[in-house]
DNA sequence: GTATAAACACTTTTT
DNA sequence: GTGTTTATAC
């Protein structure tokens, strides 16, 4: 057992102390993951079977590089036959196998956000009710949220305290919302990520003898990341081991940054009086970071007030201070991020990989990719859209996804017209209309069309068979074709390969090319999955949990050696040499959502907390004065985070040094008395023309870098102030006209103008491209 | 029915 | 600034 002694006390302890349950709690980099294989590998090397294990993480990326390392020590004929991975895949996985139990196919769909948030728009549609109002968004999340509760949709409609919440939030028709798009769901053999995990629980509740059988065969049940379990997951767990009580779950309660998802931090912090005869380990000492990070990072979280009591310390070297850097724009940080990691790579002689960027937002990415690019360093982006969210991929997804469930109604909208085959809203609208009221898939509307009183004309009848039989034949191959070369087929019959060579823009090429990756990568499936019981992987095969893929999945060898861009939240469980995190103003890093809720403020320094704790050596932190949001310009304050990391660990540069001048720009650290932002408000950005005043107060050797920004500034600026009634303005396509009235604020300024061609029309000045006509 | 441009909406975080 | 929905002309 030579892996044993790669471990400390505590460690060791927490892999070997195998029976009953187990708690353990473990700090940021304090060997976490290596405790969770090595336990594992542990219970193997024991004779206990691969099949008996159950482990559920977090990300798939975490389950896969667990199973390599256990492989490593095992061997991979053994690790194999673990059962390892997300909630949602395992048990998506069982569900598959006991759908019929719940009244499912084993084919059911996945639908990933965007297929629920616009099946729910079409319920919102349907029902009559203002879009305005109930939005999409606040309705999933509603509906969300009672899932991850276990709130049925009847349960829901029994229950007045939510439907009260409802109506104090304006929408008091959630509770039909729900029943409906639960109902739906249902009728295309659908399930959303939330119905994997509540149908679980349903499955478990309704079927003891299944339940039985799960609980014989999981004898050992390991959970990662507790602390961002949900209730429903959390039953899962509980449920699951009752029969054997060997559940170990590992977490830090210091680390919880999932609860707008329904993770609750309750269920690591009342651990102790669901097992009272629980094992407590306790990992404190990280073996990641410098001390000078560490302790950084508890002088922020001692701040908070729900936690459970430990002392995470470092025995590295003391390191560097973490530099703080305030600038005057956006695009300024960007310029010094990117400057500081070209010095990461040619003086401190790091590697790309060793680098990261995180910020709060998916929105803040744009500008770091400019100025990296600028300075030709390699980067990978995680997050924002991902692969599988292009509309390319999912519009082929959706064509296999119909093909395997015909019944998939989401599937179906997306593919009807694409491409264009004739097919339009309204034949789609009448349609829909027809199966809503008689009751009947709309693709058996579609098979029985001609002997159906829909009254479409011949040649819309002709084009919906031609539609019909094309998915039909591609339906029938399912079973003895592998997945490659039926989704090649697919690509190629219907046309869509064709639509990117009918024009050689930059962006079809860059589709093709994507289509090409998401053809690859069924092949890659396809290889490591043939084996002598599986001769033919079939399409089907591929498409069980493709929904349940991220970025983060689809690693390219390639991108091996690049600086890393993502959010604080998908860093998690990550560590870099040298990490920079951006973005630390009030509104943006606390988020302007949290504002409110002294809980969400906690949350948001947990995030912190994650975010100082991914970096081993070098810390960098990052703010500035005016940064962009929705395109128009707006002052921030730096964070308060900031403040309330001790002083001590902190190596704070202002922006002097790039030529501006004056006093320190960090005399609210000294005296520390109150939001006095002092130095802030001599620069006030807030009037009207805030950025001719940034501008000109940039060093030249810096105004020669902001030229891009010209052109910006100059139209916000236009567009507030140089137009006047009265002004004689060229349009693009209207042509010459003259201002008669402006009416509106900021970025919703409208002008209504008289064109000698046209005659009147009011317009945005925000996006009408009008050229002023000096009189 | 489709192709364009204007209007509008949007930013927390993700399995 | 980006992506999506709508109004309008073809």
């Amino acid at each position: 057992m030579e892996y044993l002694n790669q471990l400390n006390t505590v460690q060791r302890q927490a892999v070997t102390e195998t029976q009953g349950p187990a708690l353990v709690i473990a700090g940021a980099g304090s060997g976490k993951t290596r405790v969770l294989t090595y336990r594992i590998a542990h219970l193997l090397n024991n004779g206990v079977y691969p099949s008996s294990v159950l482990s559920l993480t977090f990300t798939n990326k975490a389950a896969r590089e667990m199973k390599e390392r256990i492989s490593e020590i095992v061997g991979a004929e053994t690790a194999k036959y673990l059962w390892m991975g997300t909630f949602h895949s395992i048990f998506s996985r069982i569900l598959r196998t006991e759908a019929e139990h719940i009244g499912y196919s084993s084919k059911f769909t996945i639908y990933d956000s965007s297929d629920s948030k616009s099946l729910l728009k079409s319920i919102i549609k349907e029902l009559n009710l203002d879009e305005a109002v109930y939005k999409v968004g606040s309705v999933l999340g509603r509906i969300s949220s009672a899932k991850n509760n276990l709130v049925t949709p009847e349960a829901y409609f029994a229950n007045t305290a939510l439907q009260t919440e409802d109506a104090g939030m304006r929408m008091p028709k959630i509770v039909d919302i729900y029943r409906k798009y639960s109902a739906k769901l249902k009728f295309s053999d659908a399930m959303d990520f939330d119905d994997l995990l509540l149908n679980t629980n349903i499955l478990f509740r309704d079927c003891p003898q299944v339940l039985a059988d799960y609980q014989k065969r999981f004898k050992y049940i390991m959970v990662d990341e507790y602390q961002d379990t949900n209730f429903s997951q959390y039953l899962i767990v509980k449920k699951l081991s009752a029969l054997h009580g060997n559940v170990c779950v590992v977490g830090d309660d210091a680390q919880s940054i999932y609860s707008f998802r329904g993770a609750k931090i309750e269920n690591i912090l009342n651990f102790k009086n669901d097992y009272p005869n629980y094992q407590l380990f306790k990992l404190e000492q990280n073996y990641r970071s410098t001390q000078t990070i560490v302790n950084a990072a508890n002088s922020i979280i001692a701040k908070n007030s729900k936690q459970i009591q430990k002392k995470v310390f470092s025995e590295n070297e003391v390191g560097e201070k973490i530099k703080v850097v305030g600038t005057l724009t956006d695009k300024e940080e960007g310029f010094v991020v990117s400057s500081a990691i070209h010095n990461n790579i040619y003086t401190d002689g790091f590697d790309y990989s060793e680098i990261a960027i995180l910020y709060r937002t998916n929105a803040q990415s744009r500008i770091f990719e400019e100025t990296l690019r600028r300075k030709e360093i390699p980067y990978r982006l995680y997050g924002g859209l991902s692969f599988y969210d292009r509309k390319e991929i999912k519009d082929l997804l959706a064509y296999y996804k119909l093909i395997i469930n015909h019944r998939d109604i989401e599937a179906f909208k997306r593919v009807i017209n694409y491409p264009v085959r004739g097919i339009g809203k309204t034949t789609l609208d009448r349609l829909i209309d027809f199966s809503n009221h008689a009751n009947v898939h709309v693709w058996d509307v579609l098979e029985n069309i001609e002997v159906t009183e829909i009254g479409f004309n011949k040649g819309t009848v002709a084009k919906l068979k031609g539609f019909v039989d094309i998915i039909k034949s591609f339906s029938e191959k399912l079973e003895t074709t592998n997945a490659y070369d039926l989704a090649l087929e697919v690509a190629d019959k219907t046309g869509i390969l064709k639509e990117f060579f009918s024009q050689k823009t930059p962006e079809n090429i860059a589709r093709y090319e994507n289509v090409q990756e998401l053809l690859n990568g069924i092949k890659d499936h396809e290889e490591s999955n043939r084996s002598d019981d599986m001769p033919i992987v079939t399409l089907d095969n591929y498409m069980e949990n493709v929904s349940l893929l991220t970025d983060l999945d689809n690693e390219d060898p390639e991108d091996k050696n690049k600086v890393t861009l993502m959010t604080v939240h998908s860093s998690k469980g990550l560590e870099f040499k040298v990490v920079y995190l951006v973005g630390l103003e009030e509104d943006l890093f606390p988020s302007k959502m949290s504002a409110i809720m002294p809980d969400d403020v906690e949350e948001e320094r947990r995030l912190f907390y994650v975010a100082i704790t991914r970096a081993e050596v070098k810390a960098h932190i990052s703010y500035a004065e005016t940064r962009y949001k929705y395109g128009t310009p707006t002052p921030s304050r730096p964070s308060r985070f900031i403040k309330e990391i001790d002083r001590d660990f902190l190596d704070i540069k202002d922006d002097n040094e790039s030529g501006f001048g004056g006093e320190s720009n960090f005399s609210q650290f000294n005296t520390g008395s109150g939001p006095s932002y002092g130095s802030f408000k001599k620069r006030n950005v807030a009037d009207n023309k805030p950025k001719i005043k940034v501008y000109n107060d940039l060093p030249l050797s810096q105004r020669n870098l902001k030229k891009i920004d010209n052109s910006v500034n100059n139209n916000t600026v236009t567009s507030s102030g140089l137009y006047n009634v009265g002004q004689k303005v060229n349009h693009e396509k209207f042509g010459r006209g003259i201002i008669e009235s402006i009416e509106g604020e900021d970025s919703n300024i409208k002008a209504k103008i008289i064109f000698d061609s046209s005659g009147a029309k009011t317009l945005l000045l925000k996006f009408a491209k009008l050229e002023i006509i000096p009189s």
